[in-house]
DNA sequence: CTGAAAGCGCTAACAC
DNA sequence: GTGTTAGCGCTTTCAG
C-alpha cells in the first residue's frame, strides 16, 4: 500500500555517495562538497526524501520537541503563554506537546512520565498541585532541562514567576490613594504561588499602611462554584468593601455579577481590580482597571532560558527569572462613596 | 554521564529470558506464560525500565501522537475543543502536538508538513485558509487519518462540523418573533466556512420571512480593529439595528463596548445575541443570550472518529458529523423599542 | 572530505 | 510458548 518509504539509503544511491554524505548534507554538516551537496539536493528533490523523525530521534537521542504541562488551557493567560511558547520553538524546529494537569496530581504524575518517557527535550511545567509529594517526585525524576511556570517547587530547574506579591501592593495602594480602606480580595482557594504570594501582598499592604488587615479576603473553593453568593453576602455587610480586587476570567465575572445585581455601580458605588488583562476586563463596561502580567514577556524568556540549556549542556546554575505586574488603569475605579 | 541507559536486553537478561518474550509482556501480547511474565515484570521493576518511545515509534510505525493544528488556541472554544481532545486522547495513550495556524498559510503549511514528517498517527486540523491551495495540497500529502474541525476543505477525510446557517435562523427568528425586522449581523471577514454559513443563513432567514435582507451585515477585518467604529456608526443611521448578532469575543466585546458609549442599553434600547457561549457572555452585564455551540460534543465526536479509523485501517468512506447550535436565553433580548 | 560499518532500542517474523 | 534474528532509518565513529 504504502510505496515503499525511502530512505536515505535511496537518495545516496541517487546521488551516488554514501549515506555518511547524505547524512551531511541533511544536517547541514560543515565538511562538504559543494558538489556532493548538490548532488544530494538534487536526489531529495527527485525523490521527495523527508527524513524519519523517529530514527532521527532514536539514533540522535533528542525529539526536537518540548513538553508543555498546564493545569488548563481554558485559562486565557495560559492560551497567551503557550501561543508564545509555540511560536517560539516552533522557529527554533521544535514543536509542544500539550496537556493539561487539571489540577488532578494522579494525572500530572501521569504526564510527567510521559513526558520523560518520550524524550522531550525540555518541559516547561506548571502543577496544579506544586506541593504534592508525587508530582514532586515526578519532576525530579525528569533528566531533561526544565522550566517550572510561576510554581514554587524543591527542584533543580529553571524558574520564570510573576510578582503576585508587589503586584497586589501596587493595587491596594492604588486604591488606597483614592481613599479606599475596604479593600476585598477574592481568590480561587488553591494551594499554588499565586495564591499565595497575592495574599501576602495584601496583607503587607495593610501593614505598610499602619491598618489593620480587613476581614475582607475571599478564597473560593473553584472558580465557578460559589463566588456570587460569597460576594453578595460580603456587599451587603455593613462594614462591607468599598473596593474589590479578583483574580480570574471566571471569578471576575461573577464578582462583577453579584456586584450588577446587588444594585451596586462600578465605579461610583464600588470600584474594582482584575488581576490578569483578558478580553473580559478589556470590554466590560465600564472597561476594568486590571493588574496586567507580562505573559508573552515571560513565556520569551521561558523559552529561551530552556533553549539554551538544551543548546549548552553545561552545568550553570538555575536562574529564576521574575516579572512585574503593571497596573493598566482604566474605568473601574473611583474616589471611596461619600454615602455609604 | 548517562547511567548507560538500560534497554530490553537488560531486562531480559535479568530475566533470565529472550528480548521477544520481554517484548511481548510489555506489549501485553496474549501469549506468555504467568511465571515468564511476572519474572519478566521484576525485572522491569528492578531495572526501573522504561520503554524508549523514538525506538518503539521508529520499530512500530506508530508515533501515539496526534498533531492538531487550530488557528489560535487563545479562542476560548478552541481552547475548550483541545482540552476535550486532549483528555479524551491521553486516556487512550496518546498524547497531543499542538500548533497554532495563526492564519498564516505558510506557517499552516509548515505545520502540516512537519506532522507528516514525525508521523502523526492521525491528525484533527482547522486550517484558517481552507481554500488555499498550497493549504490544500500539504493537507492532501499527509498520510494518516485526518479529521477536518469546522472547514470545507475537498479532502479525503473525517470530518466535524457546526450547522451555522441553522444556529443563526434560530436566533434571527427569536429576534423576529420579538418584533425586530432591523436585525445586524457582525462577523470577522475571512473566507473560512462558519463565516460563509453564518451569511447563508442570515440571509435564508429574512427570505424564508419574505422579508428583503437588510443592509446590516457587518464584516470586519480582524477581531480587534475597526468593530467599534463600525458599529458605532451603524446605530447612529435611521435606520440603524434593534438587534445585532455577533460572532466571538473580542468582537462581542468591541460591539457591546459601542452600543455603551452611544448610550443605548441593552435590551431596552437593543437586543444582542452573541455566537458562541463564553464566560464573558455568561458573567456580562446583563448575562447575554447566545447560540451555544457544543464544542465538548463535537470534540468527542472528532476523537471517536479519529480513534476508530487508527485502529481499523479498513478503507472506510468519510463521514460528517454536524452539529447544532442551540438557543440560550438570557437576559439580553428584549422587544422592539417603542420610540425609534 | 568521504565511505564503510556499527549500532540506537525495539518489534515482528520465523524457527524451534 | 519462546528464543533468535533481521532490520526500522538514521547518525556517527573510524579508516582511508
Amino acid at each position: 500500500m504504502r510505496p515503499k518509504q525511502i530512505s536515505i539509503r535511496d537518495v545516496a544511491a541517487l546521488a551516488g555517495t554514501s549515506v555518511g554524505s547524505a547524512s551531511r548534507v541533511i544536517n547541514g554538516a560543515p565538511n562538504v562538497t559543494p558538489e556532493i551537496r548538490a548532488k544530494v539536493e538534487r536526489a531529495i528533490a527527485a525523490l521527495q526524501y523527508r527524513p524519519s523523525h523517529a530514527a532521527q530521534s532514536l539514533r540522535s537521542r533528542n525529539s526536537k520537541t518540548i513538553g508543555c504541562m498546564f493545569s488548563d488551557v481554558t485559562n486565557p493567560l495560559y492560551a497567551r503563554a503557550f501561543r508564545a511558547l509555540e511560536r517560539r520553538f516552533f522557529a527554533a524546529g521544535y514543536m509542544l506537546l500539550l496537556a493539561n494537569g487539571l489540577n488532578d496530581p494522579g494525572r500530572e504524575i501521569s504526564i510527567l512520565n510521559t513526558f520523560q518517557l518520550r524524550n522531550m527535550d525540555g518541559v516547561i511545567i506548571a502543577p496544579g498541585n506544586e506541593r504534592h509529594a508525587g508530582v514532586l517526585e515526578a519532576t525530579r525524576q525528569l533528566t531533561m532541562p526544565i522550566v517550572i511556570y510561576d510554581r514554587d517547587m524543591e527542584v533543580e530547574a529553571d524558574q520564570v514567576q510573576y510578582d503576585h506579591s508587589a503586584g497586589i501592593k501596587a493595587a491596594v495602594e492604588h486604591l488606597m490613594a483614592l481613599g479606599h480602606t475596604r479593600i476585598a480580595l477574592v481568590l480561587w482557594q488553591a494551594e499554588s504561588r499565586p495564591v499565595r504570594c497575592r495574599i501576602e501582598g495584601y496583607k503587607a499592604s495593610f501593614q505598610a499602611a499602619g491598618l489593620a488587615v480587613p476581614d475582607l479576603l475571599v478564597q473560593v473553593d473553584s472558580p465557578t462554584s460559589s463566588v456570587h453568593d460569597e460576594i453578595t453576602q460580603m456587599l451587603s455587610r455593613p462594614d462591607g468593601p468599598t473596593a474589590i480586587i479578583t483574580q480570574g476570567t471566571q471569578t471576575l465575572g461573577s464578582t462583577l455579577r453579584a456586584i450588577s445585581l446587588s444594585g451596586k455601580r462600578v465605579p461610583e458605588d464600588i470600584s474594582v481590580i482584575g488581576i490578569g488583562d483578558t478580553d473580559f476586563a478589556e470590554h466590560y463596561s465600564p472597561p476594568l482597571t486590571v493588574l496586567r502580567t507580562p505573559v508573552e514577556s515571560v513565556a520569551e524568556c521561558a523559552s529561551s532560558m530552556l533553549l539554551r540549556r538544551i543548546q549548552q549542556k553545561g552545568p550553570d546554575p538555575a536562574h529564576v527569572n521574575t516579572f512585574p505586574y503593571t497596573l493598566l488603569e482604566r474605568g473601574s475605579c473611583g474616589p471611596v462613596p461619600r454615602t455609604k
